[in-house]
DNA sequence: CTACGGTTTGATGTATGCAAGAAACGATGG
DNA sequence: CCATCGTTTCTTGCATACATCAAACCGTAG
């Protein structure tokens, strides 16, 4: 579960991961000031690098840097949310079309065994590995579809919708998982009968279904919090 | 034809758009190293800002930076540009569905007024006019979607396509420059008659039309230039 | 009590100096 | 003549010092 986005630009990279991994551990809050001499104590560097990362990190959304004042921790409103996740959608449908197109590649085969997991899981009612596997399908539908530059911009996306912070609630839903592994199933099936049309669509219907129980839950539970 | 991003915050990314408008104004050649000192000499700044940037242009792909080595200007693979231009056939056809389920909005009537320009541009064979108006007709549909995430994410594509270098020159097709307008036209009227399914499956088709006309282009351009 | 202006403070933005490393160059041995 | 190894040189990477600016603070006048 390390290492989300998968760059590790050698020893440039490892800053800017373990930068980003305390933004996302909620030890800032939302609006919280992101100081350069705490983070340039804390990681034992000089400023220099940790400014790189930071601009690096309000390119990705993360922060928001206000020229002369500061660095803050960036709460997306719920306005932003919901159009990361409408490009989610676009993106993930995308990938699925493409994937349908390929034919036959290995990580069919790999999707295949992670909704056999998924199932596992979910009879197990083990919600950690069930979260960690629907991760991975995403992933490997995205890796799949075999364009560099969508992975990109869906890492960046999956960045900007702060992933731990949002989806691994998902998993919280014990009625969500047997309706989310029928939806993977849907998907792959239109995949494997290489219908490029239905595999886009039935993967636009399922992550449209997924953004709208998290966005429900959501705002129950910021009513929950503030009753 | 100015700040093709749009992203003028404040007096920082002033700097960025000109060296980005340097990189891209073909004064290095791809491949050609970009020196920090060289740029800091340039713009009469000292490194640090110049290094920051250089990292920015890295992020949008750019340019390349081998660590203790240099910034290199980056020439874009065909695949890579291909994998672009089918990201840029999905964004832009989820910005033409948005903008069909939004109803009337005073971005239609921006477009109704571009393809009426188009058609004097085309009838006075004013090619740079109409690549001007092709370009804006694509970026007032992308802001008509009401999504400012799908901004940020296709002016990122945008940068990596390196739109100077490629997308100008579809107005020198004289024959392209009818059927493109033909094909925005169909677009709109998707988009009127709310038609978001359609909406979106005419501008994946024009895109989609006109990546192949470039790509083509590009490669007779580039065996031409072998020959 | 409130509004206003000067001052202080704390942050970022930039410049510069030094260290480290990679590629180019040349000398040397085969 | 060619390969190889040491050296040189140019680059980036980082650390530090200073300049700059925004916001908070406080004292004062109304």
């Amino acid at each position: 579960m390390e290492n989300l986005t998968g760059d590790t630009h050698g020893s440039e990279g490892a800053l800017l991961d373990r930068v980003r991994h305390l933004v996302l551990s909620g030890r800032f809050p939302p609006g919280a000031p992101v100081s350069e001499v705490l983070l340039a104590q804390e990681f034992e560097v000089s400023r220099t690098p940790i400014r790189e990362t930071l601009k690096q990190l309000q390119h990705e959304g993360l922060v928001e840097i206000r020229p002369k004042v500061g660095t803050f921790v960036r709460e997306p409103t719920r306005r932003e949310i919901v159009e990361l996740f409408q490009l989610k959608e676009c993106l993930e449908g995308m990938a699925a079309g493409l994937l349908a197109r390929r034919g036959p590649v290995p990580e069919l085969e790999i999707l295949e065994r992670n909704v056999e997991e998924s199932d596992k899981a979910a009879a197990s009612q083990d919600a950690a590995r069930y979260a960690e596997l629907v991760h991975e399908f995403h992933r490997t539908l995205i890796l799949g579809a075999d364009n560099s530059k969508l992975v990109e911009h869906y890492d960046r996306l999956m960045n900007q919708l702060a992933y731990h912070r949002l989806v691994l609630r998902t998993a919280e839903h014990p009625g969500r998982i047997t309706t989310s592994t029928g939806e993977h199933r849907a998907v792959l099936a239109m995949i494997r009968a290489k219908d490029h049309f239905g595999a886009e669509a039935a993967m636009r219907n399922h992550v449209y279904a997924s953004s709208r129980e998290l966005l429900t839950d959501a705002r129950t539970a910021a009513e929950h919090t503030l009753s």
